[in-house]
DNA sequence: CGCCTATTTGATAGCCGTCAACCGGAGTGG
DNA sequence: CCACTCCGGTTGACGGCTATCAAATAGGCG
C-alpha cells in the first residue's frame, strides 16, 4: 500500500529482513522528509562533516569510498534503491567515509531526530534498523573476504553475484540481465584492482561464457557457473529463510 | 563502582564512546551472565550456527574471521577485553563468520533475550548497543582500506596503530610497549600477506626504527613516525572528542 | 633432551600494476 | 550534417610486489 509515498523502497527493503505490521509501515511512510535529486558523482556525505538529515536512495546507485594518503580510493558498498545511505550515521557525530551518487539519483531526506523517535516509538522499527546495520556490516567482511583472499577473477564474479542476488526482484527479469551502473576505473575502485585489469578479467569472464556484455548492460546466461567461480554465498546477505550452508 | 562485576569491562568501553549514567551502568552490571574461560583458538562463534547467548570478552584477545572456498583465512576484526564478540548476531538469526579465541580468554555470557530487554528498557543503552555496532562496521571499512590501497608496510603499521591506540590506556604504558598476540601467520591473515612476507615487512619495520621486538613483545619508539607511515588517522575508532581532521 | 611449532632467510615465479598507445561512442559546436 | 573533443574502454610490453617453495634456526614444552 502506499507505494506512492519516496519511502515505499525503503520500507520494501526493511521489510525484505524483518517483517513489519502494517502500523509500522505506516509509520515510516509517514516520516517528514523532503525529496532531492543529484547528478551522477554528486556527493552525498562528506568524511569529516557532521552528518545532518539521513538521506535514504530511491532512485538510481550510490557507493560509498574512502581515500588513502596518496589519493587512491576505495569503493567499500554499493547501495541500491531502498538503502538507506547513512543510519551508518544516525548515532555517530563525524562521517567517517564518503559516500557519493554513481548513477542519476533520488534520495529522500528526513531527519536524524524524526528517526531517532521512531526507533523508540516502535521496537520493531528499532529492530529493523540494528538489522539493516547489521547487514551491512556483514557485507563489509564478505568484502574483507573477497579483496583479501580471492584473485581478480573470483573478485569481479563475486561482485557480480552480489549485486544480481541483491537485484533480484528489482529491475531484473528472469534471466538476470541488468544495467551495471559503473565504469571499470569504479569497477577496480570497488575490488581493489586497476581498471586495466578489471577490462582483461570482464574480458575473461565472457569468453568463459559466464557473462555477456552490450554497453553497460550485463546479462549471466549462467547465473550457477558464475556463483561457482565466485565462491558466492549468498548467506551473509541475509535474505530471508537461510540457513547454514555446511 | 563495582570493578568487580565481570562485565565491568564491557561497561567500561561502551563508556568511551557513550556516557552512561550510573543508573545504565548499573543495569548493565546486573545483566545474568556467567563465565567462561577458554583456551587459545578455542571457537566461540561457529558460522552457520544460530547464535545462542552472547559472548563479552573481558580477558585476552580474540578474533573474527571468514574462510575462502580454498580454505584460506580472513581475519576481519580483531577484539580487546570489554568488546562484545556477537552483539554482531544479537538481531541476525544465522552466524555469518567464526570468532575465535587468540590467547585464553575469559567471556562473560548473557542471553540474547536479557540483552534485548535492556535495550528496550534505556534509551541510553540501545543507543550505546547502536553506536558499538557502528564503529564496528568503520573499523571494516578502514580495514577494506588497508587491505585494498596499501602496501604490505603500511598495512602492518597500520594494524600495530590500531592496535595500539585501542589498548591505550589499558594494557599498554605510556611508551607503547604491549604484547603482541598474534602470530605471523595471524598477523597475515589479518591484512591479506603471508607470514613469510609478514615476517620481512616486520623486519623492514624494525631496521627503520619504527618498532622494536623481543619475543611477542611490541615497542613503538616513535609512535608518530608509525602512524606517519601507516597513514593512520584514529578518526574511524571514533574514540572521542574527535573532528574531522581534514 | 627431543619434538613441534613459529620464525627467519634465500631463490624463484606469477599475478597484477604501470605505462603507453589506440579505439570507439557520445556529446558539442560549427 | 559533420568534424572535434573527451572520456571510457581495449590492448600490448614490461616491471615490481608479494606468493610460493624450501631449508635452516630458534624457542617452548613435554
Amino acid at each position: 500500500m502506499s507505494g506512492l509515498s519516496p519511502l515505499a523502497p525503503f520500507v520494501r527493503t526493511l521489510n525484505e529482513r524483518v517483517e513489519l505490521g502494517s502500523d509500522d509501515k505506516r509509520l515510516i511512510l509517514d516520516l517528514p522528509h523532503f525529496t532531492r535529486d543529484m547528478k551522477a558523482s554528486a556527493t552525498i556525505v562528506r568524511e569529516g562533516e557532521v552528518p545532518g538529515p539521513c538521506a535514504i536512495l530511491v532512485r538510481g546507485f550510490a557507493f560509498r569510498h574512502k581515500l588513502a594518503r596518496d589519493g587512491t580510493r576505495q569503493i567499500v558498498s554499493l547501495h541500491i534503491p531502498g538503502d538507506a545511505l547513512d543510519l551508518q550515521h544516525m548515532f555517530l557525530d563525524c562521517a567517517d567515509h564518503n559516500v557519493q551518487a554513481l548513477t542519476d539519483v533520488r534520495v529522500v531526506m528526513v531527519p536524524r531526530a524524526a528517526l531517532r523517535a521512531l526507533a523508540l516509538q516502535s521496537p520493531t522499527i528499532a529492530h529493523a534498523f540494528a538489522v539493516s546495520n547489521l547487514v551491512e556490516a556483514s557485507i563489509f567482511r564478505e568484502w574483507l573476504l573477497n579483496i583479501g583472499r580471492r584473485d581478480a577473477l573470483q573478485r569481479v564474479a563475486h561482485l557480480l553475484c552480489e549485486l544480481a542476488t541483491r537485484l533480484e526482484g528489482r529491475d531484473i527479469s528472469g534471466d538476470y540481465e541488468f544495467e551495471l551502473p559503473m565504469s571499470q576505473e569504479q569497477l577496480g575502485d570497488a575490488t581493489a584492482l586497476t581498471s586495466v585489469h578489471i577490462n582483461r578479467t570482464l574480458k575473461r569472464l565472457e569468453d568463459a561464457g559466464l557473462i555477456v556484455r552490450a554497453r553497460r548492460m550485463l546479462r549471466l546466461p549462467d547465473f550457477a557457473a558464475l556463483k561457482w567461480v565466485a565462491g558466492f554465498n549468498p548467506l551473509y546477505l541475509h535474505l530471508a529463510q537461510q540457513k547454514a550452508a555446511a
